[in-house]
DNA sequence: CGTGTAGTTGATGCTCCTCAATTTTTGTGG
DNA sequence: CCACAAAAATTGAGGAGCATCAACTACACG
């Protein structure tokens, strides 16, 4: 939402650009040249951990800003995880734009987006397996749900390494709630996702104190 | 970080403040009336969880910030864990002074912030105990080591509220430590404590990448 | 039809949490 | 200064939850 605000502001040229799903965006460590919005499709943000495995901060849909950093480098590596197509525009005309007249706006944007860093690193601790993929699911719920139903463009390993479980945890997770009638996996291949018991998704979830968070 | 630059930019009236060992500085939900800068002791910011157990998202020391928000009211629980002097002033005057002048710099701290909190929720992830101790241990090192040793002032159980483990754990990977003559823990409670080989330490933390994050 | 991929399911083990007992240190009152 | 109680830390035994390893199933692709 930070880099949003950054975008919205300005009335730099941007450029229109098309990823396939797997394509590397950009990768932790590269010089920080572009900002991006997802106009369509889904995309992760994520960062490599030792051990072949990473820590997905963020799922990033259509509306979602990426890519700015305060220093040269990008800290995160971004993948799209479907076909995509994005807006960007270069870093340089930014730095410009923000000294020039909106930077209220931008430290009103980057005040909140720490407000939920912090809210999401509290959510993610102490809470259990079932919690977290419960929270999960009311928030690709709130994000992406379309008459009634939630098709998820991220793989089980993906959700995995969001919620810092294996992919076998995440799995088991979903079908106990399936047995318990909570939601519904009408295919085998169990992207496609019907929350049946909502009330109790959130109860499941809840405890975790404030389980409404992401709503921006 | 974000609440230094708030104050820092500022040439606002200020109160010298002080609160005793176990005060409560401000409560979440209270309404957020006054920013607070660290002049001496030590407090801890913290989320309640249910349960009777507490997240604790930051130590406070000499020279940090802290009780800024976007809203009207405090997220967080602040508590002072030794007798400490604050500094602080009203976030009204803030605000207009926001606008003023020094809104390029608050925007530099907020986005700085940023980048702070998301390291840190990505460091805390999937990481075992010991790594998270050594962690710890390198972080207080750069915060307060006074002439080659640290003086602890939180409690087991704050360090176990931080890292998001129990006090028996934490308790039990120091004393790993000291065993492996990684660290000292001549008397004083287990608070005093001297580094004799912050090598293996530093290789300890390490695989996590970046263990350097909180340098400012 | 095979081959590959994503997902599910099962068995086993490790890490850390829980509960409980003991030791160490601090503070208080005689 | 010493005895006593309270608080903080350590240590141990047992168990819960999740990771790991491994087999198996359904679907997609050529």
């Amino acid at each position: 939402t930070l880099d949003n605000a950054i975008l919205a502001g300005t009335n730099l040229q941007t450029t229109d650009l098309s990823f396939s799903a797997g394509d590397t965006v950009f990768q932790r460590g590269a010089p920080a040249q572009l900002v991006y919005v997802v106009s369509k499709g889904a995309l992760c943000r994520f960062r490599p951990l030792p051990g072949g495995r990473r820590s997905i901060l963020q799922f990033l849909f259509a509306g979602d800003g990426f890519g700015y950093e305060p220093d040269r480098h990008y800290r995160d590596t971004v993948q799209a995880l479907t076909n995509v197509d994005v807006l960007a525009t270069g870093q340089k005309g930014l730095a410009a734009a923000s000294k020039a007249g909106c930077s209220e706006a931008l430290f009103a944007a980057a005040a909140h987006a720490l407000v939920v860093a912090e809210e999401q690193s509290v959510f993610v601790r102490g809470r259990t397996a079932a919690e977290r993929t419960a929270l999960f699911l009311l928030e690709m719920n709130a994000r992406l749900s379309a008459n009634r139903q939630i098709v998820l463009p991220m793989s089980r390993k993906d959700i995995s390494d969001y919620l810092g479980l294996t992919l076998e945890t995440v799995s088991r997770a979903m079908n106990e709630f399936r047995r318990a009638k909570i939601i519904e996996i009408p295919d085998y291949f169990g992207r496609r996702i019907i929350i049946r018991n909502k009330a109790r998704l959130e109860k499941l979830a809840s405890d975790a104190s404030n389980f409404e968070w992401w709503k921006r």
